[in-house]
DNA sequence: GTCTATACGATGATAGAC
DNA sequence: GTCTATCATCGTATAGAC
C-alpha cells in the first residue's frame, strides 16, 4: 500500500555513552515530572525533550515507574551532596537548623527540583501512587532526623526540656514545603526565592527564641 | 453488519431533579480529583461513580474543565461556609487565628477535601495548569486577609510593632497546608487528624508567645 | 543503543436517538 | 437529561531491524 520504508540507517552511531543518554533523560525528566506531573507528563514527551525516541528511553528505564523512581533517587542523591549530610552527627540543633536554611538558600536556585517534589508529594500523597511509599519514607526520615536533633539538643542543654519536639520538627517541614509551594506558585523566581529563604530563616529564629536555652 | 440495536429506552426517567445529578457529579469529582488528582483523574471514572454515562457527565459540565472550576468554587463555598467568614471583621487577630485552629479541626473531619486542595495545589503549581489561576489567587487572598489581621493587631496594640506581619501570614498557610500534607501522607486518618490541629494550635500558641503584647 | 512500526487500551469530546 | 455509538488522539509498551 505505501511506499516502502525509506531505509534511514537507524542504528546506532558509535562511540555514544550510555551515561550520558541517561543523564539526559533524567534531566528532561525531573523538567516535565516536576512542570506537569507524573501522571500528567507522557513518556514521549521525555523521550522528544532528551532527544531520544520513545523506544529508546525504555531501553534505558524499562517502565516509566522506573524512571520515576529514577528520578526521586537522583533527587535525593544531589540533596544529600548539597547539604553534606555525612557530617550532621558533629552538629548541634541550632547548627543543624542552619543546615536547613542553606538547604531553603540552595532550593531557592534550583526551581526544577523542588517543582519536581512538590508536584510529586501532591500525588504521592494517594496511597495508590507509584511515589507513595517514597514519599512517606522521606517525610518520616527528615521528621525523625530532627527529632533526634532537637532531644540530642535538650540533652546538651541547649534546648529547653519543655519544646516539644516532635511538633517543633512536623511544622519546621511543613514550613519549609509549604513556603516552597507559595513561591512554585508565584512562578519560582529569585526575588521570590530571596522572600522564602528569609522567611524560613525567620521562623527558625522564632524558634531559637521562643525554646533555646540561651547557652 | 451488527445486529440492529436493542431498543432500551434509554430516554430520560422522569422526575429526575438536575440539581440532584449535579450534586453526584461534584461528591463523585472531588473524591477522584481528590485521590488521583485532576491529570490523574478520568471523566468516565467521575461519571461512573456518579452513576452516570460519561456524555451525560458532559451534559452538566461542558468539558472536565468546566468541572474543575465548578468542584473548586464548591470546596471555596463549604469552606466559606464552614468559618462563617463574613464576620471576621469583628475578630480580633488572636480570635482570627483561632478560627483557623478550628478549621484544621474542621479539616481532620474532611479528609477529601482537604486531599482535593492538596492535589490540586501540587498539580496547579504550574502556569500552564487549569487551576493555576484558582491557586494563586486563594494563597493571595488567604495570606493578604492574615496580614490585615496582623496590622489591624499592631493598630489595637495586641501585636508588638516589631512583628513581620507578611512573614508570619505566609508562614502560617505554609504550616497548614504542610501539616495537611504530611497528615494526607499517612492516611488521612482520624488520629493523625488530631495530631494536625494539635501541631497547629501549638504553632499558634508560639506565635502569641513571642509576637502578643500581653493584652 | 537506538531506531521504525505497531499493538491495543484509555482518553476527552461529539452526534443523534429517545 | 440521559443514553448509545463513535471519533480522533494519545497513552504505555513491545517486536524486530540495524
Amino acid at each position: 500500500m505505501t511506499e516502502p520504508p525509506v531505509r534511514r540507517r537507524p542504528g546506532r552511531p558509535r562511540g555514544v555513552d550510555p551515561a550520558v543518554t541517561r543523564e539526559a533523560v533524567l534531566d528532561a525528566a525531573v523538567d516535565l515530572f516536576g512542570s506537569r506531573g507524573y501522571r500528567g507528563a507522557s513518556l514521549a514527551e521525555v523521550a522528544a525533550a532528551a532527544g531520544l525516541s520513545n523506544a529508546g528511553l525504555l531501553h534505558h528505564f524499562p517502565s516509566k515507574e522506573h524512571l520515576l523512581i529514577a528520578v526521586l533517587q537522583r533527587r535525593d542523591e544531589v540533596d544529600a551532596r548539597d547539604l553534606d549530610l555525612g557530617r550532621d552527627a558533629d552538629l548541634t540543633v541550632w547548627e543543624r537548623l542552619d543546615v536547613m536554611v542553606r538547604l531553603v538558600a540552595v532550593n531557592a536556585q534550583r526551581p526544577g527540583l523542588v517543582r519536581l517534589y512538590s508536584t510529586v508529594a501532591g500525588e504521592a500523597t494517594d496511597a495508590a501512587h507509584p511515589a507513595h511509599g517514597w514519599l512517606t519514607g522521606h517525610l518520616d526520615a527528615v521528621v525523625t532526623d530532627l527529632v533526634t536533633a532537637f532531644d540530642a539538643g535538650k540533652t546538651a542543654g541547649l534546648v529547653s526540656p519543655a519544646a516539644p519536639s516532635e511538633r517543633l520538627a512536623r511544622t519546621l517541614v511543613a514550613v519549609l514545603d509549604g513556603l516552597q509551594t507559595q513561591w512554585l506558585a508565584g512562578g519560582g523566581d529569585a526575588a521570590g526565592g530571596g522572600r522564602m529563604t528569609a522567611d524560613f530563616r525567620g521562623h527558625i529564629e522564632d524558634l531559637r527564641e521562643r525554646w533555646s536555652t540561651g547557652i
